[in-house]
DNA sequence: GACCTGCTGCGGTATG
């Protein structure tokens, strides 16, 4: 059979035939044998109309999956200038760059004008795009809120002949304040352009559960969403934990530690972040170097040691580097370096990078995935895995480093359990059995629904109260905000602190003086907080950024974008700092807030202690610290009781995730115990095992508190954007909901209680 | 025990 005639066999599925003639010729240019399987299910689903979401994996070509049939259905008005067509939002600009890239030729084929619209765009080609508005705008969730804010009369004309909404990276929008922004927007453009409903198209990873994506495209009406999900062609995937010990000790040496004698031990310190132990450089440099790899390292100052360590290790060998850091203080230009020369250049590249090269920027092939400790949740450890493997016949390869504290005499039962290990281990697990964290349940999300009122008064000139709640509350994404919570945050805009907005004497919300000063800055459009930074810069060059809050001194010395340097000018003004390269260099230190592990993984985490299983992707040091893990849980009678005495106090293991142990700590605290949260268990100083059990027994047994008082305890600092606006009430409420789980308390108990009998703890 | 993302309209000066 000739070429052309395979390629005629493949392509005639009836998926093709019913695109439009400009598309499919599109596709023969491209010499395309087949349409991808996404493709071909995606087609039919979007040519029906409705609301649809599209889930594969990254690269599998889930954007032609959505554009090729909605240009199909725009064939018919290619051409007119009355209203932009097709919607297309993204949460990077450096995607809406990649995807303007790939979508030129085919528009182009199909008469259909596409215009890039984010911060970097000049203001002249929006300009031109507002005046003769018509075919696909590529733009952001900031800039969309900016054309609404600035340009609120105009919207019903840009968008009243608009045919769909395409939404890219649907699941980084989940559950966070900016997808509650985008949805907002997205309803308010529907209520301004009177439709009904404009068709939604979301572009997703596959998620554990996909009925959740389907309700973050279209909020309160999930069930009518359908959705397309890909088959998987990927080629298998290879797996390794493998296990280390800081320098000078080695795993396996039980019998040695489990003298209780002597003074009760405290956990380890965690480790310095510049201790890296030798023998997991010497195998990070023997296993990366050579080839393409991702390294995530955890955290940006790990991100810098490592890359620093491994470069320093390649200076001593005498090879050219190959490691580069890759984090979100590097200046945009380093960064992007580095992404080109992992994408086009032939030579062997390391990124060492945090979550950053999670996303799907265009970084090409790599060979393998190497992790620094367990992570934070397995939906990014499928993330990571999916970056490598896309080669015909490469499986993708994953390895995970963990570094376990030293064996010491009398360990404290923490560093005896080896968690970071049996973490990582049950994170496998769960990936493994197709599970991945599912969104946080929908918070009350205050800080952006006051953002959304002052946006909506800009936007229309002046709205009823009434009719901002139907809008924003009932009919839009603040589903879990009534009436009488909404009039409250009203009344909290317009006291004379605040001053966002004020009522005119017909009872319509007008801005107030600090709305209006707020509304003037291009600070506003964006509903996600930020830090405020200096820049490190030498030479003229920028290096990134770096926070006013932890500031360095005029000598000291830091390890920055892969390099070390000396700070020798700080200019607090202009919010900037000169360096020099010099030989010596401390770690940087950025302010991380916290991770939370989900309460399913936790779970995991004692099913491996429990159980015997073997794990095939262990490395014999791994195997040896699972045995010392399992062992020491026997040896502590975890098995058959939560609650040991260690030294003076004692410790409590509940094993559910960090919000529930950090409510059930809280609900200690009430009782008087000094209890504070560690690792996964919760240690109370100076107490005896029966009081705690008494008070478990006590709290187990009475009703759930409405959280008030527990929330009344926690530091309540302002976290989102416009918290700073929002009344001691409302933020002990946001509190309430969205940080600490008071109805769970009562089952949080009795899981810390397990199978004790109150003789069972002496 | 963490990470990431975004930005208007104007006035100034330089360049063709």
């Amino acid at each position: 059979m000739t070429l052309k005639a395979e390629r005629t066999t493949s392509l005639q599925s009836s998926a093709f035939d019913t695109l439009s003639e400009p598309v499919r010729r599109w596709i023969w240019q491209r010499k395309w044998r087949s349409l991808r399987d996404v493709q071909k299910k995606a087609i039919p689903a979007i040519l029906a109309g409705g609301d649809v979401v599209i889930s594969a994996r990254t690269a599998a070509g889930k954007t032609e999956a959505a554009f090729l049939p909605l240009l199909t259905r725009h064939a018919e008005h290619a051409g007119s200038a009355d209203g932009f067509a097709i919607l297309y939002v993204s949460p990077l600009k450096a995607l809406i760059n990649d995807q303007h890239r790939r979508l030129e030729s085919l528009c182009e084929g199909s008469g259909v004008l596409l215009h890039k619209w984010h911060g970097d765009v000049s203001a002249d080609a929006k300009i031109r795009a507002r005046k003769r508005p018509s075919g696909i705008v590529l733009i952001t969730p900031e800039s969309l809120e900016a054309l609404l804010v600035r340009r609120g009369g105009e919207v019903a004309r840009m968008f009243s002949r608009l045919d769909a909404v395409v939404i890219d990276e649907l699941h980084a929008f989940i559950g966070t304040e900016r997808g509650m922004q985008l949805q907002s927007i997205l309803n308010r453009i529907e209520v301004a352009t009177a439709r009904d409903r404009i068709d939604r198209i979301g572009l997703s990873a596959t998620l554990g559960d996909m009925s959740l994506a389907a309700e973050a495209l279209r909020p309160g009406k999930g069930a009518s969403v359908t959705v397309v999900e890909g088959k998987d062609e990927g080629n298998g995937v290879r797996l390794q934990i493998r296990g280390y010990l800081l320098d000078g000790t080695a795993p396996g040496d039980l019998t040695a530690t489990t003298d209780d004698s002597g003074p009760p031990a405290k956990p380890a310190e965690p480790f310095e972040q510049s201790t890296v132990p030798s023998a997991l450089a010497a195998d990070l440099f023997r296993l990366l170097r050579g080839q393409s790899n991702l390294l995530f390292a955890g955290s940006r100052a790990n991100v810098e040691v490592y890359a620093d360590m491994l470069r320093s290790m390649c200076d001593q060998a005498s090879f050219p580097n190959e490691f580069f850091p890759h984090h979100g203080n590097l200046a945009r230009a380093m960064r992007e370096e580095v992404e080109a020369r992992l994408r086009d250049d032939p030579r062997p590249t390391t990124a060492v990078a945090t979550t950053t090269l999670e996303l799907g920027i265009d970084i090409g092939e790599v060979e393998t995935i190497a992790q620094i400790g367990p992570g934070f949740s397995v939906a990014s450890l499928r993330q990571r895995l999916g970056r490598s493997g896309r080669r015909a016949g490469k499986p993708a390869t994953l390895r995970i480093f963990v570094i376990e504290p030293p064996i010491g005499k009398g360990r404290h039962p923490i560093d005896r359990l080896r968690l970071d290990l049996v973490q990582s281990i049950a994170m496998v697990e769960c990936l493994r059995a197709g599970w991945c964290e599912p969104p946080l349940p929908a918070g009350l999300h205050l800080s952006t629904l006051l953002h959304q009122v002052v946006a909506l008064i800009v936007q229309t000139g002046g709205i009823s109260p009434t009719v901002a709640w139907k809008l924003l509350c009932e009919r839009g994404p603040f589903r879990a905000v009534d009436k009488t919570l909404f009039a409250e945050l009203l009344r909290c805009m317009a006291t004379p602190e605040n001053q966002l907005l004020e009522q005119s004497p017909e009872g319509l919300l007008m801005i107030g003086e600090t709305g209006e000063k707020i509304t003037e800055s291009y600070e506003f459009y964006a509903v996600f907080a930020t830090e405020r930074e200096y820049r490190i810069i030498h030479d003229a060059r920028t290096l990134g950024t770096y926070p006013l809050s932890s500031p360095l001194a005029r000598g000291e010395t830091i390890i920055f974008a892969g390099r070390r340097w000396q700070v020798i000018e700080i200019d607090d003004r202009a919010r900037v700092m000169m360096v020099k390269p010099t030989r010596a260099g401390k770690p940087p230190h950025f302010n991380g807030k916290g991770a939370a592990i989900h309460d399913h993984v936790v779970a995991a985490m004692r099913a491996v202690l429990v159980s015997d299983e073997a794990y095939p992707y262990l490395d014999p040091a791994a195997k040896l610290l699972l045995d010392e893990a399992r062992s020491s849980h026997l040896d502590l009678q975890l098995d058959r009781r939560s609650i040991i005495a260690h030294g003076e106090g004692v410790l409590v293991f509940p094993w559910v995730g960090t919000r529930k142990l950090q409510t059930l700590t809280l609900a200690l605290l009430a009782r008087e115990f000094k209890a504070s949260h560690l690792g996964h268990a919760i240690e109370l100083q100076e107490c005896e095992a029966a009081k705690v059990m008494e008070a478990l027994q006590d709290i187990a047994g009475s009703p759930a508190p409405d959280g008030q008082e527990l929330a009344a305890r926690l530091a309540q600092p302002a976290l989102a954007k416009f918290d700073t606006f929002l009344s001691d009430q409302l933020m002990t409420l946001v509190t309430m909901v969205e940080r600490i789980s008071a109805k769970d308390l009562p089952l949080i108990a009795a899981n810390a209680l397990g199978n004790h009998t109150t003789h069972e703890v002496t």
